[in-house]
RNA sequence: GCACACGUGGCCUAGACUGGAUAUGGCAGCAGCCUCCUAAGCUGCAGGUCGGGGGUUCGAAUCCCUCCGUGUGCGCCA
């Protein structure tokens, strides 16, 4: 349950009571004061033009025809807003009793019927996932995570691209280069070991008509159906593929499901897209490569002539994912996609096909920036790249620096434990804390940034309120929470009933950035809590604030898990 | 060139969808705080033309127009 929610309604209530009876039933916002003057106002300025009077005397008129409420301790009115303090008694109780009683299903949604399918990462499978590309696993992941609370039947899907020139180059690549030809790898990963080969595959192509003649052979073959190359390339892709799966395991990102491109024409699916895109009335030829005519369908420039089959007839990458959202259609209510800023035109351009094919839905896109380095657009090809494997490792040894530094009583096996999810951790919060949108430079300084606003910060405050709980052993749950009333307790009180419509706001609108500004604010809260006010010397006060710092071990763990990360026990 | 996105203290960022009170935090800087529940913490100081200009409005970081900067796209690539 949402233990704001009473209080927004009694407010909700009281104000429509009051506007009414000065002859103005309209409707009107309830908004949170971002200067913390109130917990709760209504702005009256909309209501001058009714009711024909300056706002501050309405709040001032409206103020007098409040009915009596029970969970507001004060209202009054201020430059036309009508402002309202919470009783905060009544809200420790309710929300620390709902926290303590929900545990960790506290935040969570109702379930919902609908089906959703997220298709996240899909990164080609010809080279190691860089930093670059983690934006993608990571925001799909983590809404994935923050639908899943909000109720939402979820499942994650990888489209495995093994149909085209760069796998089938780098298929080729590893059958004709000597491993002698290449610089070793130091890297027992698979995916890591290949770079040297599908680099060097890229120079003897550019370099070697032979070469590119052999390649373009290979991928005719491979799309007329030649069961020897698909298999070849289809192998080197899931190669690959194993070694990016590791990398986004290590980030505790999992897939649910793998739909492999190369399906779509085998299937005969991608064939029938063909079919009926042909029978459009704004089909085109050219040169016996068909398109679309997408002049007016707010696509500008080239784009306009969506081109679906090559002059041999072979289909396009875009032609397959038509038939890939077909057939997610088929599967799911909802489809979601998580996609670099460069697939804008191509989804442009599917929507429209699909409304061509009489379809009246499309998938829901989220878009990411880029994330370049400072020299630089990354490129595996150019050898411009961090790789996530790398940024994870740095970030390991990192946190065990630090664990090492302040801990000498842990077992070196402990420690290690520890570091890898502080590690770890600080690499998901440090993508998602940032919106999508946003263009990103890494930075290892920022990557590495294990205070302020920063995944160790919010894992440490969920360490310290798990201290104190192990230390003070078994405590009288019942204890009275309306008796928590000091600026540190209801700070954090506050903070802690927040979490269900900060999950709904992740959830629901794909706003999963708030989630990690919220943890912020939570341990932030717990931090000044922790450094003023004695629990396990709390006297009288020992129990009730026992159950305050249990709530926030909760909501804290609630929160990290709903991010992708760990709640450590101790750090 | 055309289209889409983004621009908030030295650096990173919230707030923008749904206009509203004093623009949110963090990093870096400076000054403090460990006989006391883990200092990955806490407190204070300093730092701002919300990219520029115009408009709408009682009121604009937020909406509209325009210009500038950055990113992305404009392949019979994926």
């Amino acid at each position: 349950m949402d233990p704001l929610r009473p209080f927004r309604s009694e407010v909700e209530s009281a104000a429509k009571e009051a506007f009414r009876s000065m002859g103005a039933d309209v409707p009107f916002e309830i908004e949170v004061p971002s200067t913390g003057i109130a917990d709760l106002a209504v702005p009256c300025f909309p209501l001058a033009k009714t009711l024909r009077k300056a706002p501050a005397a309405i709040a001032e008129e409206a103020l007098s025809h409040l009915p009596a409420m029970t969970l507001i301790s004060r209202a009054w009115a201020e430059k036309g807003y009508l402002n309202f303090k919470v009783d905060t008694s009544v809200l420790a109780s309710s929300t620390v009793r709902a926290v303590l009683e929900e545990a960790s299903s506290y935040g969570r949604g109702e379930d919902r019927p609908e089906k959703v399918l997220l298709e996240h990462t899909s990164v080609n499978p010809t080279g190691p996932i860089h930093v670059g590309r983690a934006r993608n696993p990571i925001i799909g992941d983590t809404l994935a995570r923050c639908m899943r609370a909000c109720g939402y039947d979820v499942t994650t899907e990888y489209l495995v691209n093994d149909v085209g020139k760069q796998v089938v180059l780098l298929a080729w690549g590893l059958e004709n280069i000597d491993p002698s030809e290449v610089d070793a790898v130091e890297s027992d990963k698979a995916d890591h070991r290949l770079v040297p080969f599908y680099r060097k595959a890229n120079q003897m192509m550019e370099a070697d008509p032979e070469v590119a003649r052999q390649v373009a052979d290979m991928l005719v073959r491979f799309e007329a159906g030649d069961a020897e190359v698909i298999d070849t390339v289809r192998k080197t892709a899931s190669l690959m593929l194993d070694g990016i799966v590791q990398s986004l395991s290590a980030i505790n990102v999992h897939i649910d499901q793998f739909t492999w491109e190369s399906d779509f024409i085998k299937d005969g699916s991608a064939r029938r897209v063909v079919d009926e895109l042909t029978k459009c009335a704004v089909c085109r030829e050219d040169k016996g490569a068909r398109y679309l005519d997408l002049e007016g369908c707010g696509i500008h420039g080239r784009g306009t002539k969506f081109f679906f089959t090559r002059a041999d007839g072979t289909t396009l990458y875009t032609t397959r994912d038509i038939a890939y959202h077909l057939n997610k259609f088929c599967r799911a209510d909802r489809a979601i996609n998580i996609l670099g800023e460069d697939q804008k035109l191509g989804q442009a351009q599917l929507a429209n096909a699909l409304r061509f094919l009489g379809k009246d839905r499309a998938p829901e896109c989220i878009y990411y920036s880029f994330v370049s380095l400072p020299e630089g657009r990354m490129s595996t090809r150019k050898g411009v790249v961090v790789y996530l494997d790398d940024l994870i490792e740095e970030a390991e040894e990192r946190a065990l620096e630090e664990v090492s530094k302040r801990r000498t009583d842990l077992s070196e096996e402990k420690m290690l434990e520890i570091a890898r999810n502080i590690g770890r951790g600080a690499v998901r919060y440090n993508i998602v804390r940032v919106q999508p949108e946003k263009q990103l430079i890494f930075k290892w300084e920022e990557a590495l940034n294990f205070e302020g606003n920063s995944a160790p910060f919010v894992q440490y405050a969920h360490a310290r309120a798990c201290s104190i709980l192990r230390k003070a052993g078994d405590f009288d749950r019942s204890a009275d929470p309306s008796v928590l009333t000091n600026d540190y307790e209801v700070r954090l009180i506050k903070e802690l009933a927040r979490l269900p419509s900060v999950i709904v706001e992740a959830g629901e609108k794909a706003r999963i950035h708030l989630l990690p500004v919220y943890c912020q604010e939570v341990a932030s809260a717990f931090n000044q809590f922790y450094t003023y006010v004695p629990v396990l010397k709390g006297e009288d006060m020992k129990d009730a604030r026992l159950a305050l710092v249990e709530a926030t071990r909760i909501v804290l763990a609630n929160a990290l898990i709903t991010l992708g990360l760990s709640a450590p026990e101790e750090m």
